[in-house]
DNA sequence: TATGAATGAGCGTTCATTCAT
DNA sequence: CATGAATGAACGCTCATTCAT
């Protein structure tokens, strides 16, 4: 029998008291910590409960089912870095050179790997695909870099796309070396070639 | 109480007669079907076995448990385009200039994310990170690489690192437009553009 | 591929509401009833919650495995008559002669026989020795045997030694007479028999 | 769903060629091992196959099902000794003194405890009851021993029950030793209290 | 409302036994 | 007939979720 499912992801309700608000902040602390001491294979509600110090009954009164849980685990996440990203989104465009706009992009993103880390490293290297919110991955900054950077961009055919691929690239590279070889983030030269990778691609002469 | 384990994840018996053979492979081939049409979290060994139109405890005559399944899926997916890729580095030297190297490896990374995308996806979007072959991953290519691409190189202070960096940048671009945007893939523009990203990384005048 | 393990026999809960308790007494009283009805073939835990009318999920609350719930059986029954042993034990100094001596732990041997038949029976019958507790064998009423016997002993090489062949005696036929032939324990000539081989054994003259 | 079964437990065909009584006696011995070293709850068919080197479809040419096997077992086991106790038995009667006959019969059951050590072991401690041959434990020997004894009794009122006494005595503590303390049988003096003790019940004066 | 208890459904795995070559 | 393969029926145990006080 093989059945898929898709469940309402809304936190029951708003935590407006206090007691509630810690209520719930510790269950995202305990998904977090289980996400990344044992993985994705051990998440589940009882567990999360019992390590958050609440009784089960008590997460289902604010959580109406485990992806609830875990919609509000990257919700969370995305929302405290979101106010970094639109900040450095709104200052590309001031910026007077492309290499330091540039700069300015890529520490955005060292910075959102930086933040919490664990829980960055728990959504994306545990989750399955399947289980991830769509604003999570979904670049939303695509338009708006897009129209950040064009200003700056020399003799590109696509500039949709070639903003596309530096989007990924900047990404994939930050979080590979974030998780596989975190020691090069301290030598600013890896910050230095990825600038130069994206620079010399968007301006070409 | 919250526990992590470890098991052995090797086949337990080879099959030697070809009825079992088709046994292996129907497993194989159901556990690619639940990946890809339930995901991560329909993919237990029961709904395999039924898939696969075998019995349960024949699956358990070849996998010591379901680690061991998952692990020969992967085993597989790498084996199967370890060929293109070994064949495919070795001629990147031979190549007149960094353009074309470059365009073989990209049409590489092309050629392994179709030779079977419904493995790779499974694979690389429904496994937890924490469920993969330290193999799989694991790009043993990037020595050999560094050594194809060195004699091209100009003015790149540090080469390994480039070629880390322009490995992760193929692979995920590669890897993002043929699950998000396959459309892109037909037009020759994106492997022109991700060339010249590159080209103009590895070659700096 | 043979292996052995030990697993944790301890409750996992303990449980304080009334309606939990009964839950667990269900447990305990389906347990002997399977073993008795049927032999330790049959005790499995699916079997034992439908004995007991709770459902599965509800036994592994209180208990963590299967052998948590063998050993809770076997803790119980010997909790339920460590006093009448206990009684009999400090009683046996006081008597005025060993044969009174004597009958007095005769008795309580006995007793424990006959206090909950289908227990001790399923317990020292079907459960292969390797899965009793410690506690459930080892007599460490020995010692305190040792002791209250001794003063009336005469001519007893090594005591020690007498005290215990006395209590594998005593012990053997009766669970002996108790499971084949029952019926002698209405005559009291076994009784009888029984202190007159230790009493002639412990007092040579 | 609670269920009980009876089986026959003959041996399907009996071993005639060389071949065939290999195969039976690497399974008997498959058997003891597993017993011995993981206890009842690891003996099965496959386990008892796989350390006899016997293909499991061999297993059940010889046996028609897994209590054949282990009546088997236990019937090897008692032909094995059972020439032992019919020579001592045969021989009591022809004793000089009560005490001479008794040390024949204490040491024929010590030599059918240490004849096959782990096979009896196996046997004893781990077969629940009900998996028993009744021939095993059941003492045909007990007729012939009143018979042999009879001659020697003094004021014994009932001397069936007291051979009963005696003979479940002797078998209980000599297995006990054996398992407990079997340090014990060493020094001379155990067997000598052993014949004490029957010597001075079956002796009244 | 917070909590201990309860539960249906199902998952990973085993085992006695039989089939087919 | 010996062997690898197969299988039905469980069994031990878990988990998301709800009930009841």
């Amino acid at each position: 029998m093989i059945a898929k499912a898709k469940l309402a992801t809304k936190p029951r309700k708003s935590p407006s008291q206090e007691r509630s608000r810690a209520t719930v902040d510790a269950i995202m602390q305990a998904s977090t910590y289980i996400l990344n001491e044992v993985g994705w294979g051990g998440l589940n509600t009882n567990a999360i409960a019992e390590r958050a110090g609440v009784n089960i009954a008590s997460l289902y009164q604010f959580f109406p089912n485990k992806q609830a849980v875990i919609a509000e685990l990257q919700r969370r996440h995305v929302t405290s870095i979101r106010a970094d990203i639109q900040h450095a989104l709104q200052n590309i465009s001031n910026q007077p050179t492309l290499r330091v706009a540039l700069t300015v992009i890529v520490e955005m993103v060292v910075k959102e790997h930086q933040s919490a880390p664990e829980v960055h490293k728990a959504i994306s290297e545990e989750l399955p695909l399947s289980q991830r919110c769509k604003q999570y991955d979904q670049g939303e900054m695509l338009k708006e870099m897009v129209n950040a950077l064009l200003p700056f961009m020399k003799n590109v055919p696509d500039p949709q796309l070639a903003t596309y691929m530096v989007g990924i690239s900047i990404k994939a590279i930050v979080h590979q070396v974030t998780n596989q070889r975190p020691e090069l983030l301290n030598h600013s030269s890896l910050v230095d070639e990825l600038v130069t990778l994206m620079e010399r691609f968007l301006i070409r002469e």
